[in-house]
DNA sequence: AAATATTTGTCCGTATGTATC
DNA sequence: TGATACATACGGACAAATATT
């Protein structure tokens, strides 16, 4: 069809589409023409416009129905680490390593404005994290506690970047099924320890635990080959 | 076809793709099966199989050629920041902001390593994006020498995802197309400091010239809505 | 070197379910 | 209720690129 590239079609048209969103500047909930339209639009049938359109619709980008249309979504920090799973086909010990560099970077270089910015109902729910850590058991659930409070405290700050960017790497920690070689007392307590010290306002050591915080030794899990 | 869920189809055969590729521990090079073989073993058509199979394609995950098939792909840091397009539908002045907090961040954060564990053939190129970035006239040149920079500062630490980060958020301040109110011959001034003090391998001086070179005013440009 | 088989690329036609008017 | 618009899903067909014999 089109004689410039020989490349494949679905890869020109997704970059057309990428093109026609933004150049359009169209906001979140704005529609999107048919796919009758953009395949006569693009001189593409409708079957290499729909294998670039649900990429889209599978990033999160777009949303579909049938018998209305499409619509521009909303960005959600989740698109991101939905991507993220790229990173697992590699050296899965060293991507562990990794995340967990940028983690402890960008929780204590965001430290401060999460110290400045936090809400009462932040620490509330991040203190309810801790009381979960002690009735858990099972890692699993430990685990997602854990998650859980590291999002609260900084999902306050008007930053969807550093929430995509920490969701993205606790997204590795989770496929990775990493098991921190630490006692679960001292696990929780450093949680604890973070919580208190941002309801009492205390600055100095919530840095203090914070940084304590992610001091420690981890080995890996293999994830089992299952059948 | 599946009455269990209603889901579409397309976005069960995509989680069905990431959990074959994760559980069967697939590296890059592994061959993966044909669309044929594919589309029979999960009960659905060839069509929405592809629909499936191009997303991870276009993200990166594989390659396919015809005749021979599709293999997986080794991780490569433009994969997520082809995802980070999503960002750009939204208010742009803002995460631009948002991607200089998380850059400043980042790259502060890993500035030690990078002081540590840096050669002299990446300080070399460093030193020539600064002498590129005095011949230029228009600001676009301007920005690849920049966004070179810093690239190069950076690419031995090991630590693909710092990478990932980086070059994302590089990608929403070229999408933006932001300037920085700032005077060129300061600009070029503060990447000099930066390569110089690598270079005499004086910490102190490297450090003070990073952080100040964060420390500008910024406006947006929007994108020209052009035909 | 040449013919054949394999695999992806691209298009078409059709039927179905769903939402809107 | 019916009619229309739209996405969903299937199957077939042929072309193009590559590998194999």
């Amino acid at each position: 069809m089109k004689n410039l590239k020989s490349k494949k079609l679905y890869l020109q048209v997704y970059d057309e589409l990428r093109h026609y969103i933004l150049k359009n500047n169209l906001k979140p909930g704005d529609k999107i023409p048919t796919e009758m339209e953009l395949s006569q639009a693009l001189g593409v049938s409708r079957n290499v416009l729909r294998e670039a359109i649900k990429t889209l619709e599978i990033l999160g980008v777009v949303s579909s129905k049938p018998g209305v249309g499409m619509v521009v979504n909303a960005f959600s920090p989740s698109s991101l680490s939905t991507c993220m799973f790229l990173n697992l086909i590699d050296d899965k010990g060293d991507l562990f390593r990794q995340s967990q560099e940028v983690r402890k970077v960008l929780e204590i270089g965001f430290a401060q404005q999460c110290f400045d910015s936090i809400t009462d109902d932040q620490i509330t729910r991040m203190e309810d994290c801790v009381t979960a850590m002690e009735s858990f058991e099972e890692y699993e659930d430990f685990y997602d506690s854990d998650a859980y409070f590291h999002r609260s405290m900084y999902e306050n700050l008007d930053n969807k970047m550093l929430i995509a960017f920490l969701d993205s790497a606790w997204e590795c920690d989770r496929s990775f099924r990493a098991k921190v070689i630490e006692d679960k007392a001292l696990r929780i307590k450093k949680h604890r320890d973070i919580s208190i010290a941002l309801r009492e306002k205390d600055y100095e050591a919530f840095m203090a635990s914070l940084i304590f915080h992610f001091s420690y030794k981890y080995k890996i899990n293999p994830p089992e080959t299952e059948e």
